[in-house]
DNA sequence: GTGAAAGCGCTAACAT
DNA sequence: ATGTTAGCGCTTTCAC
């Protein structure tokens, strides 16, 4: 025997067929392998390093025990990362590999690249994008074991997976309101309407959503509602610079994003504001960004990893029910939050924020 | 027939047999196969959807057209992403795909994950690190085509690919050296030594050899190297802070990654120093961080994406020697450096930085 | 209990 | 110019 071992060298090893070898290596069920020849075989596998050719079996088996991963852009936001691999854990989980693809949010690329999956075989396929939207699911996965992740499809019939941002945004107007938070509270970013979004993006008007709810709920609302269309740090730190010039005196500011948050505090030191004792912050994603400002910013988190992980496991568990799941946003209670300036009437509200350490780093 | 189109059923449809059609859908050269037979059979093919079951394929052909992608930590750091697109847009231009594996670190999971990837045959492996080291390579890898990525083996004959630091420490002087800066540099994070790391990290040791290097030659040295153990902004930020509360007057700081120098950013301005009026910054890793920063941040690019992009190459052309290939760390020029105080007597140098325009976002 | 043989879907050497 | 056949490495009836 030269090269790889095959079965064929397991079995003449140990004396036996083929078959046999088989039937004891797979452990099948049903099969009565007399001990002796049992162990002769196992003995032979393992004294050879026989590791059975997975493409052989596959084939035979009707099944590549791979699923497939398209993306738009497998790179950028910090979606990617904790994404992927939440998905290539659960189906490791599972024994299953992950075939991961990037289309570059070419229609053209896109088609080619999914049909190099399905030619593999894969037994199922995510589709993600890497913002949440709406998508058009594209025709050559019709018809195909596909869930959609961070995106979904009107009328297509496939699961979906995105995070829950309506909850975010009640959580975020939840943590103001708990710090007794009611006037001068803005909100930087709204819907992210911009000439591209006309309707603003998915995750802004859920969060703006769940944000006037959960404050006209408690009688409030915001003061200002400043619509961004990029959510980037400098569009934050116009819009609040903006805002401070124009004489508003915010006592809370929900940013829609970590980078506009970022903005925003540039826009307040400049001002002399200090957070959160003059003013509080509160944003959402949980980007790295959120814990490297200072004072750490408390903000609601992307599940990425959840995401990653629940879509796997809905295809291998195969729950194709065109059902669109939405994933908690967990609250990161950080330091840019603190109660409404504490009056002389004592505390009125427990505590949670830790004061920052002013230069302590 | 029903179900999926097989090659038998192309054949049938178009009247010859399977071989031919074989012939005819691979393109096989010195195949003499009339016009009209060619045409049929394209025809019946395009009928019915044909697509070749790559698994059967793999099979007959002995090669999968796979490559596995090991990676300790998929997750955090920027350097996931363009990694992971370089490398599958690289296998991809080659019709390949990529396989992707986690470690998570764990000595045990990454031998069971590579297993499940020889297992499926693939042709060739890339074992990627997230930050740039030494490895160890893996018993199970010993003898199979695999490259490193942004780590090296020392005695493994493999071929490895690691950005060049040296050289991106020798741009972070020449910077400084450029515009005029002789005096008043420091450097923040040095080898990046700590309890974990004795001897400092690869990263820490090669920018700051090239750091030191550029400055000896121009007759100049840094005034301070400050070694920092974790380069995180509270770090950079506690470095700086402690510098300036000691009297120094720092003219040029070179800052060992981009956390560290948004740190520093917050020390200076909380010191009412202005960059880069009082103070020139320049970093390394070009994260998105340094596009967010105020003003923009000069750095030293990690070639993420050229480093993914180029251990695929090697694999699939072949170059297996044991080389280490050091990529190019190109520069960022953007706003956080300037000539050092421009004298009276008119203007020194060319400027390239733009001013940076304060409060305009 | 174990082995012989068929067959997963494809390609390639060899016939014709 | 096209068809026949063997075989990639494995699993799984079905005989014995």
């Amino acid at each position: 025997m030269k090269g790889v071992p095959r079965i064929r060298d397991v079995a003449q090893r140990a004396g036996v067929s083929t078959a046999t070898v088989s039937l004891v290596l797979n452990d099948v069920s049903g099969s009565r392998v007399a001990a002796a020849t049992r162990d002769r075989i196992q003995e032979a596998a393992a004294q050879l390093g026989y590791r059975p050719n997975g493409l052989a079996r596959s084939l035979r088996l009707q099944s590549s025990a791979t699923i497939g991963f398209v993306s738009d852009e497998i790179a950028t936001t910090p979606f990617a990362g904790q994404t992927i691999l939440g998905a290539q854990e659960c189906a490791a989980s599972q024994r299953k590999l992950l075939m991961l693809v990037n289309t570059g949010r070419d229609a053209e690329m896109e088609v080619l690249e999914i049909m190099a999956l399905l030619d593999r075989q894969v037994e199922g396929l995510v589709y993600a994008s890497m913002y949440t939207r709406e998508v058009q699911l594209p025709v050559v996965l019709r018809g195909r074991k596909v869930v959609l992740l961070n995106c979904f499809s009107e009328g297509s019939e496939v699961p979906a997976v995105i995070p829950d941002e309506i909850n975010a945004g009640r959580t975020a107007a939840r943590v103001l309101l708990e710090a007794g938070h009611r006037d001068g509270i803005y909100v930087i970013g709204g819907i992210g309407q911009s000439e591209d979004q006309p309707a603003g993006i998915f995750a802004g008007r859920e969060r703006m959503r769940g944000i006037d709810e959960t404050l006209r709920q408690a009688g409030a609302r915001p003061k200002a509602v400043i619509n961004v269309g990029r959510w980037e740090p400098a569009s934050g730190f116009a819009a609040v610079s903006q805002l401070l010039n124009d004489g508003h005196k915010p006592k809370a500011l929900i940013c829609c994003n970590d980078r506009l948050a970022m903005g925003a505090y540039e826009a307040l030191a400049e001002a002399g504001l200090r957070i959160p004792d003059d003013v509080s912050v509160v944003a959402f994603d949980d980007q790295d960004l959120a814990s490297w400002l200072r004072p750490k910013l408390t903000t609601i988190a992307l599940p990425h990893y959840e995401i990653g992980r629940l879509s796997v496991e809905l295809l291998l568990t195969d729950r194709m029910e065109a059902v669109v799941h939405r994933v908690a946003m967990p609250l990161r209670l950080r330091e840019s939050v603190a109660p409404v300036a504490p009056l002389s009437s004592a505390h009125r509200r427990v505590r949670k924020t830790s004061r920052p350490t002013k230069g302590s780093a």
